[in-house]
RNA sequence: GGCUCCGUAGCCAAGUGGCUAAGGCAGCGGAUUGCAAAUCCGCCAUCGUGGGUUCAACUCCCACCGGAGCCUCCA
């Protein structure tokens, strides 16, 4: 069964939308993915996060969903790249998009149903290319391929700017174009650069046609919901749609989406913008005076570092593998997390304090679900262990009058509330911690930390509310398995794990005779090293504080 | 220059034409604890500035100041 009270923004009616379905209970979505010629970062990450909750939350909700995103491993910056790397395009596509997905795997984006490459779809973007010049929208010129922007009366309509407004790439191609406006469906080929067989000769596609064809032979001629980064929108989500829709003379899409940008906390500019990759571009007669050379970088990490240093360079390093250090640092769900905190279509600040700040917060959720899987014996993460409910349809609320768990129902609604206003993952997120709280309340107020009260039926209620937690979490793809300990725990659990009790029991031995001196030093050494106990009615216990 | 968007507490960040303006981090007070940690309770904002519309605006309109994006490859 379909819930639907989702409105969504779309960028197309610059509005809130109800959302409505092409073919009921099914759901198409397109997201545009990277052009594979270097290392992702950050900001790559952004529309695949937030695309991924959207598909988990429709699915919540009823919806079949299918998922495409593409991968660009044709394109001039691949051509420059891989000469200057010295290796074939296709190696470097290969290996770019092999840590792309890693990066997405470990901020558990797994919902993606394909991930077409160009490479493999040079037929069907002939063809698209093909049957655009057939219905003359489109002119070869030379060996080239042009799509005629003036052909389109609705061309501009996405980005809001005037056919006249446009002003096209100059160079060579220039001379060639009809009006400056115009783009590349498919361009002519060198004899160096790699290339495909077409009716007008050895050629790659250009820019904008690979996504109107995979998504056309995925997805159909309309589908319901497109996405992509906000510098996306022109000039190439505005080409794609005249693509596409004057191709079929039905609408490409019914949702646009955009997510807003990453900023480097105490940088300027997006993350991966120009500031980022032109080392030497004080080109800008900006009246701003040119920054100061930062030779050494500090430590990231370190809050009284230099401005201009830690933040900036996170996003700088970026072709150095910034995001898989990123991730190695703050572990993949923390930045998830981050990203989820915030709006998507909002423009969010990143930066090491933010990201810190985002996994302190975490460990709330942590502890509770530690409280939960010590008072209850059972996991949190198990599928089979606690029980949550996967529909929105089939949610039956706990019976009780206790005023936490009536508050944890209540605030269930507000967070579906939320996700059904555009996704409002931000303000949902609130909801979440409140909810931490209420359940940590119930913990409290019913001594479940003790013997009598574990009740069968406060178990029960609390395994319950725990389950709403569990639940929701799903939705942001969160809370999904154990948050990962430091590396160092990994093949040493056994021995780690008799140490400290041994440690424990020396040290509650030491408590029983009131020589505090001696437990204290036992507990201050163990923090020291990154290790907090914790005294609780039932005896002592231990985590590993996890990285910062 | 053209087109968008943003400015909410020390920091991050939701949100609304009228009820106490979410939540997080940090901080402070209390309960609890041998002391801590954790947890719970409480405290911590008149929403960039100046006008206007309105019975009523942080929320709508205008101006200004400040910041960001696109117009060229970009998630």
């Amino acid at each position: 069964m379909i819930t639907n009270t989702i409105r969504i923004y779309n960028t197309l009616t610059k509005s809130k939308d109800v959302f409505q379905t092409i073919q009921t209970g099914k759901v198409g979505m397109y997201l545009c993915g990277p052009t594979v010629y270097a290392e992702a970062h950050i900001g790559h990450m952004v529309g695949p996060v937030i695309f991924d909750t959207i598909k988990r939350f429709l699915v919540y909700c009823g919806y079949e969903v299918t998922w495409v995103v593409n991968i660009t491993d044709v394109d001039d910056k691949l051509i420059n790249k891989s000469r200057e790397k010295g290796i074939s395009m296709f190696q470097l596509a290969t290996s770019m998009t092999a840590d792309y997905l890693s990066n997405l795997q470990s901020l558990g984006v797994d919902q993606i149903d394909h991930l077409p490459r160009a490479t493999d779809h040079m037929d069907e973007i002939i063809r698209f290319v093909q049957e655009l010049i057939e219905k003359n929208f489109a002119y070869v010129n030379g060996g080239d391929v042009f799509f005629d922007v003036l052909k389109d009366s609705e061309y501009g309509r996405l980005s809001n700017r005037s056919v006249d407004s446009q002003q096209g790439e100059g160079g060579d191609a220039a001379s060639r174009k009809r009006s400056p406006g115009d783009f590349a469906l498919w361009k002519s080929a060198r004899a160096d650069e790699p290339s495909w067989a077409s009716p007008w000769g050895l050629g790659r596609p250009g820019w904008h046609i690979e996504c109107s064809a995979m998504s056309r032979r995925i997805l159909g001629k309309t589908f319901d919901i497109h996405g992509g980064g906000l510098d996306l929108v022109f000039p190439h989500h505005e080409n794609e749609l005249a693509q596409s829709r004057c191709c079929h003379g039905q609408p490409m899409v019914t949702y646009w989406l955009h997510n807003g940008l990453m900023q480097a906390a105490e940088a300027k500019g997006k993350v991966g913008g120009k500031n980022d990759r032109d080392e030497a571009s004080h080109a800008k007669p900006t009246g701003v005076s040119p920054e100061p050379a930062n030779s050494v970088s500090p430590e990231p990490g370190n809050s009284a570092a230099p401005a201009n240093s830690a933040e900036t360079k996170i996003s700088r390093s970026k072709g150095a593998g910034g995001l898989a250090k990123l991730i190695e640092k703050h572990t993949g769900e923390r930045i998830r997390f981050f990203l989820l905190r915030s709006h998507y279509r909002s423009t969010t600040l990143f930066g090491d304090e933010q990201l810190a700040e985002a996994g302190a917060s975490l460990e709330a959720f942590y502890r509770l679900i530690q409280r939960f899987e010590r008072i209850s014996g059972q996991s949190f993460y198990d599928a089979t262990s606690l029980k949550y409910n996967r529909h929105r349809s089939e949610f039956v609320a706990p019976v009780t009058s206790n005023e936490a768990i009536l508050e944890v129902i209540r605030l269930r609604e507000a967070f579906l509330a939320k996700m059904d206003d555009d996704f409002n993952t931000g303000g949902a997120t609130g909801d979440l911690f409140e909810m931490a709280r209420s359940l940590n309340r119930f913990i409290d107020s019913q001594r479940l930390e003790e013997a009598v009260g574990r009740t069968p039926s406060n178990l029960d209620l609390f395994a319950q509310g725990m389950g709403i937690l569990k639940e929701l979490g799903a939705i942001l793809g969160i809370f999904m398995k154990p948050p990962k300990q430091s590396s160092n725990k990994e093949g040493s659990t056994e021995i780690l794990d008799g140490l400290m009790k041994l440690l424990i029991q020396v040290r509650t031995e030491a408590r029983a005779k009131r020589d505090f001196a001696m437990s204290d030093s036992v507990r201050n050494g163990l923090t020291a090293i990154g290790i907090t106990l914790q005294d609780g009615k039932e005896g002592t216990t231990w985590s590993i504080e996890r990285s910062s």
